[in-house]
DNA sequence: ATGGTCGGTGTCCGA
């Protein structure tokens, strides 16, 4: 099974985009994020030309949004909520095959990296902390569960292009990192792509529109991540980022899809 | 040290 996972800001500008990804890269499963598209607007038409028929969407007008589209089918679907808003940061399914699959988008947390002040740094790690409380008897380590997403944290030193710039960056403060810690610890989630790319060689998922070139200047971070269970872990048989596709014509996402085959 | 660019929406907000 090949599954990818992208922030495709706005999945209604780019299904173009959506559809090269498909063609060149055949996954099974595709975790979106920032799909920005109430659910009764989703563009499903092309998608399930293609074979995706079988979908699991949470969206909202303008913000947000998270869609699971699988060419297998799906046995159930759940959208979790989190922090008392209906917000559409997460989105889940048991596949027939019987593997599980969240689609998770968690808040980007704002500028200023302290929860006193900010409430969207506050946001983020209440966020955090309640998966964290919910993840030990929801998530059992010995099923296969993947958990893919834009989890806007890049928790390694070799996961952005200056550990040291960006310590009091929100993204890759010790705060944050700290507390996506212990969600991973939660379960004992394998982080996939670090199964294949171990420290310190660098990984980035995202650059800044604002680069005047993001290839050049190369300041990226990696804020997408793919987790699976330990019982996953024998079975991941390879990756592939996408970075490529941060040029893709007319108009790229900031964020590039992460792909991992399991089984 | 600062500001830089996007998308969706509506004349700003969130990233």
């Amino acid at each position: 099974m090949r599954l990818a996972t992208w922030n495709i800001n706005s999945v209604r500008l780019r299904m173009d985009l959506l559809l090269r990804l498909i063609e060149e890269e055949a996954p099974d499963v595709v975790c979106l994020q920032e799909t920005k598209v109430p659910d009764g607007s989703f563009p499903h038409g092309p998608l399930a030309e293609r074979g995706f028929v079988h979908t699991a969407i949470a969206g909202m007008k303008s913000y947000n949004g998270v869609a699971i589209l699988s060419r297998i089918p799906l046995a159930s679907a759940a959208q979790p909520n989190w922090c008392e808003r209906t917000d559409c940061r997460h989105v889940s399914a048991v596949l027939a095959n019987g593997v599980e699959v969240h689609s998770l988008y968690v808040p980007a947390g704002g500028d200023e990296p302290d929860p006193v002040v900010n409430d969207k740094f506050a946001h983020k790690l209440r966020f955090l902390d309640e998966l964290t409380a919910w993840m030990p008897g929801a998530i059992a380590p010995d099923r296969p569960v993947v958990l893919a997403g834009d989890l806007n944290i890049a928790p390694l030193e070799s996961d952005v292009w200056n550990h040291r710039a960006l310590l009091d960056v929100v993204s890759h403060t010790p705060v944050e990192v700290e507390r996506l810690g212990a969600m991973q610890a939660s379960v004992g989630w394998v982080d996939a792509v670090r199964r294949f790319v171990p420290e310190p060689e660098r990984v980035y998922t995202w650059w800044s529109y604002r680069a005047s070139d993001w290839e050049a200047s190369d300041r990226g971070r990696r804020l997408d991540h793919v987790w699976v269970t330990p019982a996953l872990a024998h079975a991941l048989k390879g990756h592939k980022v996408l970075r490529a596709a941060r040029g893709w014509a007319p108009k790229p996402s900031d964020h590039v899809p992460v792909i991992v085959d399991i089984g």
